[in-house]
RNA sequence: GGGCGGUUAGCUCAGUUGGAAGAGCGCCAGUUUUACACACUGGAUGUCGGGGGUUCGAACCCCUCACCGCCCA
């Protein structure tokens, strides 16, 4: 017998153990069904489980369990990445908890430590997974840094170099001063910051007395000041355009350019051009030819042809130095309050600075414009269709990929330098001393370049590093091109975009189909989960509380299309109640020795009941298959939830307990008994199956306690339910419903106490329904509560019920009493009857100026007139059966 | 400034070819009703953000305004 309550921490660890001992998430490179393959996008190696990569994870697994019951052989590929500077950090971190600095180790002893970090820690997010009930392939897990993957980078790199589509570059870089790295443009988040506008005179050379004002966000800039820009159209300076101005401090001579990037609007109109530490200037220096003066050092301290006083300041305190110095010379116009966006490095958190070096680049826009055209043209889907102007935005204005950093922990440029400077950018060391052999006419002593790539460069390969390439394995060939990325949108330019560039440049197609954007989570009032606000839910903690199955349920009921999700704890409560509502429902299924019958075949059971909820089962089924084919996971999990408590425990299973529980004194009894045993457990199955994708544990667990069977439930097919749907069940059924419903509103209305049996006398009931309620008179009975159930009462008892007070109702055609003698309020009735009455009359009021419309009878379709016209024939039949039961009760 | 999304019951949200406004939670009332109180039964609740338009008919299509959120400058 199952226990009462289901418990989810007792067989979670169980099942994934057999699960995965098993095989059951192995995909088949020989199986002759069609391949389903998910790229799982790889965690950061450091990182450890939170909300969002449980929702992304839910919903992976979702669409991999489903897509594995109905046939596919899938295969859902999982691994890590290196994440180079995230994975530096924290082991840089752990070395200065010793007074140990990466130096003081060297690289090579540096980047062993590393490795033996993540052979002790690197194991966290995968483990955590596992709690989650992800099912991906593990024996084929894979990390950024494998030999495979590493060999595929170094063949891109290389690849991409010989096309000239990667080259090194001196070019104004996102420079992060505390970790001492180029960063990408994506890794640095502006934020909107209080800061002031310093308005500085500038002299004006060879004009007495006259300055031009140039006002600027960052005075300590100034020293690498290189030109004034003034707009060509700007009146106020136009005489001043090709004069110089003194740059103060410095000395240094300067002139005024007329430059359209300067916005008359904006400030003075006049602004100062440092084209080494600025992305703009530099546009505007180069367009005028201007030296460019580099003022900072790594750490953004000052450097460069400046006064001595001003050497080795770090930039902040050089900027209130410079102010001071203006205000000294009587330079300093005015500070004015200014709020505007600052870069900062999402991993060091200080402010970046754009910096003159020498970096590695991609020709992004050579490899967009195919990657854009496979979107254009519909080889790879965006679900929903809206975020393909995301990828559309950022591709067509793609610039180029700086790829090159500054640390130690990644995979090293394959690009050795000869002794003058000369690169060889080859697979190995051998190649490029051969390549430098060739080049010099004889053996030269090589060195190899510091930077390591970018995490992103060695993720973009992920779709066909992980399969084999640049091997030609038979598992490329199967699972490549695959079938859906699953993602966040804040992901589309990091990787997405990258994954097509590189996947349509190596491989010569796409590397998804489809590519499903999901929300973000966060908290129940809309705010995003960050540990500063303290709003973070752990998943893992929801787990241990509610069960896994509750967390990944409320993940797939929430994930609606186009919105983020607002995770409130209690909706998590509300799908655990669920799952206990399904063990309820199951062990109910066991006290009444329901168990599957082998070989039992739906399309033959006689019982209204049964036919009824066999056909329901396949609707559902469908229903269900449709929506995740169509990655409506809210719709799926909504539909099955619906069926499941709605549907199959809150009548099914009442339906059923006459026949469950009645006698089984004659033959048709006893074999009504057995039809309904057997098609309860095959109902509960089929749910069993559909739950599955979402709920994976409870749903093999009662797979395994309530039959014997063999095999797995997770290792089943989706189940096939043809020709099962039965109108005529269904009407009949639905008439019950009725009833039921009718009489409990009323006796509740009328406030008939819960326990007290009352008859039900029924006039008018059309010959057709006599069957009906013959059939089901036994569950009207039990269901309203009823004493006794006349479907055919003859008038006199009728009158004489009414002699000592009832209530009536009508459902369809028939009018249905209830003798209430002795508990009865009759005005209280009366009232009842007048609001149905009033009720109908206003609905009947609505379709009259429907109707009364020319127009809308003209030119709206027949059907949809005739549907009003049987709505309102309906209607007035049940408000005029209401007015005789007004009029009746006024006889009483 | 540009782009995208949102605004529907107290809350969170469905509502996919325009044709009687829905769910879950919460709330109120009642219930040992032999699977389940993590339950059962019943009930109340809406100018579908405002305004205009198209249409016989608009939560849905078009225009406009307001507010909220995100992304990019």
């Amino acid at each position: 017998m199952l226990e009462k309550t289901y418990r989810p921490a007792e067989v979670e660890a169980k099942h994934y153990e057999q699960w995965e001992k098993s095989g059951a998430f192995a995909a088949d490179t020989a199986s002759d069904k069609v391949p389903y393959t998910i790229m799982m996008p790889p965690p950061n190696v450091t990182g450890s489980l939170h909300m969002g990569h449980a929702l992304t994870f839910t919903l992976q697994d979702v669409l991999v369990r489903f897509w594995r019951m109905r046939g596919r052989d899938a295969l859902w590929q999982p691994g890590t990445d290196h994440a180079g500077i995230a994975t530096q950090m924290v082991v840089e971190r752990q070395l200065e908890a010793k007074g140990v600095t990466r130096h003081d180790l060297g690289r090579d002893r540096f980047i062993e430590r590393v490795w033996e970090w993540k052979g002790e820690s690197g194991g966290t997010i995968t483990r955590q997974l596992r709690r989650l009930g992800a099912s991906p392939d593990w024996a084929r897990e894979r990390f950024t840094m494998d030999q495979g993957l590493s060999d595929a980078v170094r063949t891109v790199f290389v690849t991409l170099h010989k096309q000239g589509l990667i080259y090194r570059d001196k070019r104004l870089v996102n420079w992060d001063p505390k970790l001492h790295t180029a960063i990408s443009d994506l890794e640095v988040e502006q934020r909107e910051v209080k800061g002031h506008m310093w308005h500085l005179n500038y002299p004006v050379d060879g004009l007495e007395d006259t300055y031009i004002t140039v006002a600027t966000t960052r005075p300590e800039t100034m020293l690498g000041d290189t030109a004034v820009a003034v707009h060509p159209e700007d009146e106020r300076y136009r005489h001043l355009v090709g004069k110089r101005v003194r740059l103060p401090i410095v000395g240094r001579l300067i002139p005024i350019v007329a430059d359209e990037y300067s916005d008359p609007t904006k400030g003075t109109g006049a602004v100062k051009i440092t084209p080494a530490h600025d992305f703009n200037d530099f546009q505007v220096g180069s367009r005028h030819a201007l030296p460019m003066i580099n003022v900072l050092d790594r750490d953004a301290r000052i450097t460069g042809p400046v006064p001595a006083e001003y050497l080795g300041l770090d930039r902040y305190e050089a900027r209130k130095k410079i102010v001071a110095a203006f205000e000294d010379l009587g330079l300093l116009v005015k500070i004015e309050p200014h709020t505007h966006m600052v870069p900062y490095g999402d991993r060091s958190g200080v402010v970046i600075e754009p910096w003159l070096t020498d970096q590695w680049f991609v020709d992004a826009a050579t490899l967009a414009k195919p990657a854009i055209e496979a979107v254009e043209t519909g080889r790879t889907r965006f679900v929903p269709r809206h975020w393909e102007n995301t990828y559309y935005e950022w591709m067509r204005n793609i610039q180029p990929w700086c790829i090159s950093r500054q640390i130690w922990w990644g995979h090293q440029v394959p690009a050795w330098y000869g002794p003058d400077g000369q690169v060889f950018v080859e697979m190995d060391e051998a190649a490029a001393q051969a390549a430098a052999a060739a080049h010099y006419g004889k053996p030269v002593e090589l060195t190899r370049d510091q930077d390591v790539l970018d995490t992103w460069f060695s993720s973009a390969l992920w779709p066909f590093s992980t399969l084999g390439w640049p091997t030609q394995t038979p598992d490329l060939a199967r699972y490549y091109p695959t079938d859906v990325l699953v993602t966040g949108f804040d992901i589309i330019f990091f990787w997405v975009a990258r994954m097509m560039m590189m996947g349509l440049h190596f491989m010569g197609d796409v590397p998804f189909r489809d590519i499903y954007i999901h929300a973000l989570v966060r908290d129940e009032k809309g705010q995003k989960m960050s540990k500063s606000k303290g709003n973070i839910i752990d998943p893992l903690e929801l787990i241990d509380r509610y069960g896994c199955d509750a967390l990944r349920f409320t993940l797939a009921a929430l994930a609606a299309q186009g919105r983020d999700i607002k995770l409130a704890e209690g909706r998590v409560e509300g799908y655990r109640n669920f799952a206990t509502k399904l063990w309820n429902a199951a062990r109910f299924c066991q006290m009444n020795e329901c168990r599957p019958v082998a070989g039992f075949d739906p399309r033959t059971v006689r019982q209204t009941v049964n036919r009824w909820i066999a056909g329901k089962a396949a609707e559902v089924a469908d229903k269900v298959a449709q929506a995740l084919e169509a990655y409506r996971y809210d719709a799926a999990a909504g539909t099955v939830y619906q069926f499941v408590w709605g549907t199959f425990c809150d009548w099914y299973l009442e339906f059923a307990k006459p026949i469950l529980q009645g006698g089984s004194e004659t033959e048709a009894a006893k074999a009504a008994q057995a039809e309904t045993r057997a098609t309860a457990a095959w109902a509960l199955d089929v749910i069993l199956h559909l739950l599955h994708p979402f709920m994976p544990f409870i749903t093999e667990e009662l797979w395994e306690q309530t039959g014997s069977r063999d095999g797995r439930l997770m290792t089943r097919g989706w189940p096939r339910l043809e020709g099962l749907h039965d109108a005529a069940a269904e009407q009949e059924m639905d008439w019950v419903v009725r009833m039921v419903s009718t009489v409990r509103g009323v006796r509740s209305e009328m406030n008939v106490p819960a326990g007290s049996q009352v008859d039900l006398l029924v006039g008018g009931l059309d010959a057709a329904k006599q069957g009906w309620a013959r059939t089901h008179g036994d569950l009207v009975v039990r269901l309203a509560r009823l004493a006794a159930f006349e479907p055919a009462a003859a008038p006199e008892r009728v009158a004489q019920a009414f002699s000592h007070g009832a209530a009536q109702m009508v459902v369809d055609e028939a009018t249905l009493v209830l003798p209430l003698a002795g508990v009865i309020d009759i005005d209280r009735e009366r009232a009842r009857l007048d609001k149905e009455i009033a009720r109908l009359e206003a609905d009947i009021a609505k379709v009259d100026k429907k109707l009364g419309n020319a127009d809308f009878v003209a030119k709206a379709p027949p059907e949809v007139v005739e549907e009003q016209q049987e709505r309102r024939a309906d209607w007035s039949a049940a408000a005029a059966k209401l007015r005789e039961a007004l009029a009746r009760l006024s006889g009483a």
